[in-house]
DNA sequence: ATGAAATAGGACTTCAATAGTCGTATTTGA
DNA sequence: TCAAATACGACTATTGAAGTCCTATTTCAT
C-alpha cells in the first residue's frame, strides 16, 4: 500500500542514468546490467517513457535513448504518470470515475483525502531528476 | 499504486464518525449501515484499531466503539500504521528489510526516495482527525 | 545485401495483496 | 437466559504487480 511500483522505480533509474551521463545515449542493456534490473521490463518501461515523450528512442544498432528534456524539467510525478498511465490518486475517486466507489455519496473523507491528495501531488511534483543525479 | 486500502478508509470513516458524534459510544451495525460499509470487514478494522489504541471497545450488549484518544491526538498516518499493521513505505527498502531489494546494492534512487518518504509521512501526520469532523 | 544490435510490442504465467464472506465463540446488559 | 454486541480465524474471489517469452522492425557497419 503506498508503494511505488517496481516499474516506476526502474524507469526513475533508468532516467538518471542516462542524465548522469550527460544525456549520453545510452541502452537497455547498458542499463538493465548495470542495475540488475530484468531486460525485458526496462524495455517495456522505456518505451512508455519515450511515448509519454520523456526521453526520445533511437532505433537500430548503435541506438538506444536520450532524454527528451532537460533534467531539471522530469520530476517523479511525470514519471510516476507516464510509466502507470494514469494519475496519482490516493483513493478510487480520484483516479477513476467516482461512481465507481459504492460508497461515494455517503463518504464523509474525500475531501480530506483531496487536500491529501494535492499534497502529495506536491511533493512527487517537486522532485525533480536534475536533484537525484 | 499509492492507493490508500478500503480498510484504512473504512477505519477513517469509522474515527470521523464517533469523533461527530462528540466520542458518544456507537456500534459497528451503526457505522455500517450508515455509510454502507460491509459489516465484517468494518468489525475487524475496528478490533484493529482497538488493538491499536486508537479507539476503545465495550463488549456485551450495549457495548460498541469510543475513541481512545482525542480526536487533534489521532492523525491519518496513526489509523494507517495501525490498520496496514506496517509502516508506510513508498519503496520496499523502507518497509521491509533493504536485502529484500535484489538491486538494493546498485539502487541509485532510495536516498532520494527517502526524501519523498518523508515528506509523505510528514503529509500524512499532519492530518488530524480533528480537521475532518 | 546481409547480419548484428538495437527498439517495439503483444501474449502469457506467476505470485501476492486486496476485498469480501462465513462461521463460531465470547462478553454483558436487561 | 436471551439478545446484542465484540472477537477472531478460515476461506474465496478478484485484481494488480512482476516477470518471461516470442516475434517484428529498424538501422548501422561490414
Ligand atoms: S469516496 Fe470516499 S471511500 Fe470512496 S474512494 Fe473516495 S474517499 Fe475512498
Ligand atoms: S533499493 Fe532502490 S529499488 Fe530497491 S526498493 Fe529501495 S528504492 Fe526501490
Amino acid at each position: 500500500m503506498l508503494k511505488l511500483s517496481k516499474k516506476v522505480e526502474y524507469g526513475l533509474i533508468a532516467i538518471r542514468h542516462i542524465a548522469s551521463l550527460n544525456n549520453q545515449i545510452s541502452t537497455v542493456k547498458e542499463i538493465s546490467d548495470k542495475y540488475n534490473i530484468p531486460n525485458e521490463v526496462l524495455a517495456k518501461v522505456m518505451q512508455k517513457l519515450t511515448r509519454g515523450k520523456l526521453i526520445m528512442s533511437h532505433q537500430g544498432a548503435m541506438g538506444g535513448y536520450t532524454l527528451a528534456r532537460s533534467a531539471n524539467d522530469i520530476s517523479v510525478m511525470d514519471v510516476i504518470g507516464v510509466v502507470e498511465g494514469t494519475q496519482v490518486g490516493i483513493a478510487q475517486c480520484f483516479s477513476e470515475a467516482p461512481e465507481n466507489c459504492s460508497i461515494y455519496l455517503n463518504c464523509t473523507i474525500k475531501n480530506p483525502l483531496g487536500k491529501i491528495q494535492h499534497n502529495l501531488e506536491h511533493v512527487f511534483a517537486s522532485m525533480k531528476v536534475s536533484e537525484i543525479v
